[in-house]
DNA sequence: CTTTGTTTGTGAATGTGAGCACAAATACCA
DNA sequence: TGGTATTTGTGCTCACATTCACAAACAAAG
């Protein structure tokens, strides 16, 4: 295929495909064809082949495609194939449920660190991780961690975006309620569940 | 404007607009314009008068948009201007979070329900609110509980599907990381924390 | 009442992504 | 070796979404 620029729908299903050939690998499948993968993620089969086909041939025609290789040639397209460490800032109920979730570990994510600024709970520690000052921010860039889960509440989340950046942040999943404006331009991706929930009765 | 079906992508940003405007209250504002509007909400400000649009003219020209009278109908357009209400099916981490959380009121929407089938969380109480045996499943419909959202483990997502739309659930907010197939077409919206953390080390 | 400045509402243009349809490639069998 | 059944990879078309650009509407001031 011709060079083209790889639209970010694209990439924002690829965590799924890989999520789906991790399972297959635990089912012991070798390969899989577009038309299955399709019925179980809910997809057209065109839109994986397409996807796919954006970084290279890697199915056989007439077969499918590879488990076990299209899933490492996936997270090396994500970065995903050496462990990334991020950092939540945030302590609080929803940050706290995130550290504890087992789910991360096969995308090779890591939460490495917790930071909040209530004194009660500096020091206590979520599972095997000790939760630090806000001031500790500074210490993330030689600490090798380059992402953050942002889970504070909405009056907090612009101060400590700037933070964020200025510590050598480079992308953010933003979890309050609110756009973000960093300083220098970093990738963040929203997520505001109440509004989700909002929209789900006008379908109705 | 001629008749034009509405973008789901329209759709998908009138909570953000409802809760701006919410805020905006608050602040003693009358009137804003689609520009200031804009910049708060990191959009363009064509976007926000198109998307208004849709629904007839309701700025005034010079002036911008009135504070009070536009926040109610997009409550109106929402089908938010009266409570509704939702049952949160698995009160684990993720869940409780969830319940604990003040800032689904603000839309209207009421978590009324919690269901679990852990014996050792049925009867137990988050809040004000009492955990329920699952098969208290089918009085939801009886109850005016119409949302969902769907906090138990992967495995276990499927079948609960299954048996909320049984029970006459109109919409489902998915946080398992997998996809569902319901019986009859319910609109799902899928929320994916783990996926979506996934993708940032594609853009840095 | 007219002029000036502002902001909406919207047709048209542009951009982006999804889906179709089919040639090319491969497996398998007789 | 040739024929049949699959399934990939992809150009093309269509659908949807965003952005532009400007006329129409209104406020305020002189
Ligand atoms: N809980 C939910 O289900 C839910 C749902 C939707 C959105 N959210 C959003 O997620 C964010 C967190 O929600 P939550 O329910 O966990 O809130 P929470 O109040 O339980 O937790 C917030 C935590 O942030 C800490 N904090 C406050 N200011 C800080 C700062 N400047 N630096 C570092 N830490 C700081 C607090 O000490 C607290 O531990 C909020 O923005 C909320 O709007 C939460
Ligand atoms: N915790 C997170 O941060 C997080 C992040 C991403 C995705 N998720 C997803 O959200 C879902 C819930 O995650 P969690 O961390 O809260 O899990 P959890 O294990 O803490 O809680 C799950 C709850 O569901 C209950 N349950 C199990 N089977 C059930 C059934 N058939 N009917 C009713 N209740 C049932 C369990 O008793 C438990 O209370 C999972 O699908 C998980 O993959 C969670």
């Amino acid at each position: 295929m011709k060079y083209r620029k790889i639209p970010d729908e694209t990439i924002r299903r690829l965590p799924m495909y890989l999520r789906a050939f991790s399972l297959l690998r635990t089912e012991a499948t070798e390969t899989i064809s577009s038309r299955q993968l399709a019925q179980r993620l809910g997809l057209n089969s065109p839109q994986i082949r397409k996807d796919l086909s954006y970084f290279g041939a890697f199915g056989t025609r007439g077969v499918g495609y590879p488990v076990e290789a299209t899933a490492r040639r996936i997270r090396q397209i994500l970065k995903l194939n050496k462990v990334q460490k991020a950092v939540l800032i945030g302590a609080g109920r929803l940050g706290t449920a995130l550290v504890a979730y087992p789910g991360f570990s096969s995308f090779n994510l890591d939460i490495a660190a917790v930071l909040d600024n209530d004194p009660k709970k500096i020091g206590k520690k979520i599972g095997p991780i000790k939760i630090e000052n806000t001031d500790r921010i500074s210490t993330l860039k030689k600490r090798d961690i380059r992402l953050a889960i942002l889970a504070v509440p909405a009056e907090a989340a612009q101060k400590t975006t700037e933070n964020l950046v200025k510590a050598g942040i480079r992308g953010i999943l933003n979890l309050s309620p609110c756009h973000l404006k960093p300083a220098r331009p970093v990738k963040i991706i929203d997520i505001d569940l109440a509004s989700q929930l909002g929209i789900l009765p006008y379908y109705m």
